[in-house]
DNA sequence: CCGGATCCCGTGCGATACTG
DNA sequence: CAGTATCGCACGGGATCCGG
């Protein structure tokens, strides 16, 4: 069999890795994408390339360090690309990649059903409490 | 009064919900929401209700007061239904209420992104490492 | 035996201050 | 303006014990 279909391998990918199973890679990937600042960092880049204080500002309450630290993260895995323009001051850059244009939808998914369904929760809260 | 702190609420939701202002309550929930518990314990229950020992197998790896803590807090925001069957030994089943079915595709997308893309995390922390 | 509560330690976050 | 360094504290999370 010479080329599997789309379908065939993503069914493979999907048998290899299994994130239920406590050693499986995809566990600490997972783990590392479920981080509040990802989900925020990505979604802020996902309308074109942000610099860094550019980005602090649009993610409000995020300290300079995890700011840095998360971008490192999403750089390392191939989310982001950082770009030094070394003028002065430095303009640093950041920006999606591919891989990383893929991901921000997905993220962004929870950011809005957060934002979407805040009052049923709200609502849950209450009658919960109120027990 | 719980009808005073509902309508505290709900004039705060006046305002448009949005994740990136700090003080909006929707950040809390964004946060709560970005776990990598709260979304191995959503996709396990998709499938439907499932007992604490049952999902403490499932999800590999995850301590019981872990899953218990989380299984808490997904009760409390109206996510899961906690059943308890006065039998011996006691019978606890958790299921997805309305609203966490529509939340549950959501993070298990998450899930599944990790898993089919795993490979190419790889590779690019392997680029990255060796720079 | 199942499900939950308690204790306790290490990680990791945030605040602040400093360098290029 | 972007990044690093240091420290204190809160909290995540595992081991362990408890109730039924």
């Amino acid at each position: 069999m010479p080329t599997a279909t789309a379908a065939q391998r993503r069914d493979e990918a999907r048998l290899a890795y299994n994130a239920f199973v406590a050693a499986c890679p995809t566990r600490q990937l997972l783990d590392t994408l479920s981080d509040k600042w990802v989900c925020l960092i990505l979604s802020a880049l996902v309308d074109g390339p942000r610099r860094h204080s550019d980005l602090a500002r649009t993610i409000a309450g995020v300290s300079q360090k995890m700011l840095t630290q998360t971008l490192r993260r999403l750089e390392r895995d191939g989310l982001v690309t950082r770009t030094v323009t070394p003028s002065v001051p430095v303009r640093v850059e950041y920006e999606l990649t591919a891989l990383g244009n893929d991901l921000a939808p997905v993220l962004g998914a929870i950011k809005l059903w957060a934002e979407a369904h805040m009052d049923e929760v709200f609502a849950a809260r209450d009658a919960y409490d109120a027990t």
